[in-house]
DNA sequence: CGCGCCCTTGACTGAGTTCAACGGACGTGG
DNA sequence: CCACGTCCGTTGAACTCAGTCAAGGGCGCG
């Protein structure tokens, strides 16, 4: 019997979900909600796992006051979150990569509080929530792992607010980049060498600063040799100073 | 046998715990941790409750690094929380009241990530986390609103983002005085008059501002006929037309 | 080719900071 | 009880960083 004839012969509940698509064969299962949970509590979560969906370019994966019902976790590409208040403007509150959770902040009201928005092509896997707090109490490896991910959602904003709160604009733009960096290492890709999958408008919104301070940031961090910048594409030279700056120990004056 | 002696009798470990200090007979169990429990569940809850700590004004409940091993709920009093950046500034990420939980940043490295100082003279229950999670197998109920407590902690931040990302000086500080406000009345305090219990220093530092500009906030304000102050005695008088310009709905100009 | 979107750059503006001086509340000690 | 120092807050004047406004460039796509 060949590989191909035994694909087929498996049961069509089992065909209709590509293999791909199983945590233990995900590539970020070591950074996912499933980290270092044991093969047969990892088939567990499996089963509960709703759908793998595709989210084209630009769509939302939810919207502010949709009804809560799945966290989703992201397989592929990037996303953004944003705010939006009552006179209308946006607050872009985050992007998130491969392996990050989303929605873990409509838990409270059972409403999402923020649109969710694919700056790419990306799949997400779709995880009931309901359905997951049914295996926290037999699973309580998954449950501390799950606790660790909305700590480390808290602590992220946190770093934001310091940002938003107290650094100049270079240092906020440093810190954007190096942050980025740091999390592009940790998933196996270049440091120093990525795609910003976002525009200088989102990028500006989320600094709190305009989309002209960003470009000029741009422009400045390349004058002085620390990037190299082609449109979307970056590279950083001086990562070191970069975080040095980001770091409010060195200025660019 | 007279009151005082069935108290006298009663045994040790009794003894040493007041009554007032149980979660059912504390005033802040309909928001805080124990919400929606059954009596049963709420003393299983009080069992593992290691203390009730006082902690004096101006000194730390836990400081950056410190170990993490207890949340705290606030019973009495008022903490800030702030965050250090490696070139020493300070940003305040909070000002908590009672019914509030303390240290859900801590979870994920298991180090405290921020300072937590109390603002005057306060009282915490100290809930010992590895045991805490020892009873979120068997109570759902209990396990469910802790996750809504972390998931409304991530979405203040948010807000706090919108604020510091977007907002003009006025608005955030209407946007603080609104949010006071609608925290007190909760707890069944007055929601348009109340004592401000940090410096104008520490409202600055958290809404992204200088203490000159809280300032001149606070007399702009009164000067309007929107609020009194006198000290830290403050008194909404114009809550309505406070929402309205934390909403960016209405202007000062 | 032409249109739209995204980005860059320059000149000017202004909200909020910085600097500085002062005032008032509170606690301590003579 | 007053003198003194300290901490906290207020107010004014000058400055500055980032925003606003405006014009133009470059790239992709129909």
């Amino acid at each position: 019997m060949t590989q191909a004839q035994a694909l087929v012969r498996q049961p069509a509940t089992s065909r209709s979900r590509e293999i791909s698509a199983r945590c233990s064969a995900c590539s970020m299962h070591q950074i996912c909600l499933p980290m270092g949970l044991e093969e047969k509590d990892m088939d567990r979560l499996d089963q509960i796992i709703g759908r793998r969906r595709k989210i084209a370019r630009d769509s939302h994966l939810y919207r502010v006051g949709d009804p809560f019902t799945n966290l989703y976790a992201i397989r592929l590409g990037h996303f953004k979150t944003h705010q939006v208040n009552p006179s209308g403007d946006q607050q872009v509150t985050g992007f998130q990569m491969a392996g990050e959770l989303l929605g873990m902040d409509a838990i409270s009201t059972e409403r999402h509080h923020c649109d969710a928005i694919a700056l790419e092509d990306s799949e997400v896997c779709e995880i009931p929530f309901s359905r997951l707090e049914g295996l926290f109490g037999e699973m309580p490896q998954l449950l501390h792992h799950f606790h660790r991910m909305m700590s480390q959602e808290i602590t992220r904003e946190q770093s934001v607010m310091l940002l938003l709160g107290n650094m100049r604009a270079e240092q906020r733009f440093a810190a954007f980049l190096t942050n980025l960096s740091s999390r592009y290492s940790i998933r196996g890709y270049s440091s120093t060498s990525f795609q910003l999958r976002m525009t200088r408008e989102e990028i500006g919104n989320y600094l709190g600063l305009t989309i002209e301070s960003i470009s000029r940031l741009l422009s400045k961090f390349k004058k002085r040799g620390w990037i190299k910048v082609s449109n979307r594409d970056l590279e950083l030279l001086e990562p070191v100073t970069l975080k040095a700056v980001a770091a409010g120990t060195q200025t660019c004056a």
